[in-house]
DNA sequence: TTAAAGTCTATTAATTTAGTAGACAATTAT
DNA sequence: ATAATTGTCTACTAAATTAATAGACTTTAA
């Protein structure tokens, strides 16, 4: 599962795109158009800021802006940003790799190869996906149910 | 992520399916073998139990032995029992839905559409991998890079 | 110079995780 | 029978994480 933090953050992304020439949009305007706690927020956007992918102005026409082509943000580098790991242990963790205490030998550990096999299919769908295609897919679903 | 109690369970079926003609083996014993915390593995042992993967004897000689067949018992179902939902947000999972409360129209959510995907994709390899296939792994790994 | 905006530091309540402890119940060997 | 063996049940807990909130501070533009 990944945090709210994230799932918020994609929303605020998605929202900020949606902007009109990349004007700054405030902090309490995203939260309110998104439905999000606008104090949590606050440190969600910065986080963004830190990482480059957003940039803000203060004072009176400030707020948060993108700085980045909203086909560029991929969905999988903003998880990296608020949530860490993409992978399901440790382990298996391109980017925040730690070993596991009980584990004998990793090299051999059937479950660390499973675990990266899923791994590799999340990246491969999250690293595709960018917020400009969150924004433009079209808004039709024709059947209620998940599919299988 | 996944939670520990996963991991050491599916360890703890690798190891019970490694006993010939699926002789009971001692919490302790498995606990060893995998280098687990003998007292919580206990706790992960029942809910397997609960959920008719294991069953167990008391008494001497006994211990707990595979219910199923480990070609039959999939890393999917294991998560499930442990863990939870697959999928990476409540509001997308097929066994443990929840709302979100924030969001305003779940039909039309295109994060939630691409989690979908990430679901499906992980529930693709996981659902077609068994204990049997864990423990039948060459373990023979030729590099120590992890794959892309 | 003042109002508007974001920024920084702290704190916190609730939940989850990863265990531990001890009494209890069932089974088998003697 | 009964003692030893082995799993089961209930309760507790320490640590970490999550999802926030509060308030003082800083920057910018009118």
């Amino acid at each position: 599962m990944l945090t709210k933090k994230t799932k918020y953050a994609i929303k605020a992304l998605i929202a900020l795109a949606g902007s009109e020439e990349n004007k700054p949009m405030l902090i309490a305007e995203v939260a309110k158009q998104e439905n999000l706690p606008k104090r949590f927020l606050e440190s969600i956007l910065l986080d963004l800021k830190r990482a480059k992918i957003l940039n803000s102005k203060m004072g009176i026409g400030g707020g948060y802006f993108l700085m980045q082509n909203p086909a560029e943000i991929k969905v999988l580098e903003i998880i990296r940003i608020l949530d860490g790991p993409i992978a399901l242990y440790p382990c298996v963790s391109l980017n925040f790799y730690q070993k596991c205490e009980e584990c004998k030998d990793e090299l051999t550990c059937s479950i660390r190869r499973m675990m990266q096999k899923v791994r590799d299919a999340s990246i491969d769908i999250m690293g595709n996906t960018s917020i400009e295609d969150l924004v433009n897919q079209p808004n039709i679903i024709l059947d209620k149910k998940n599919s299988p």
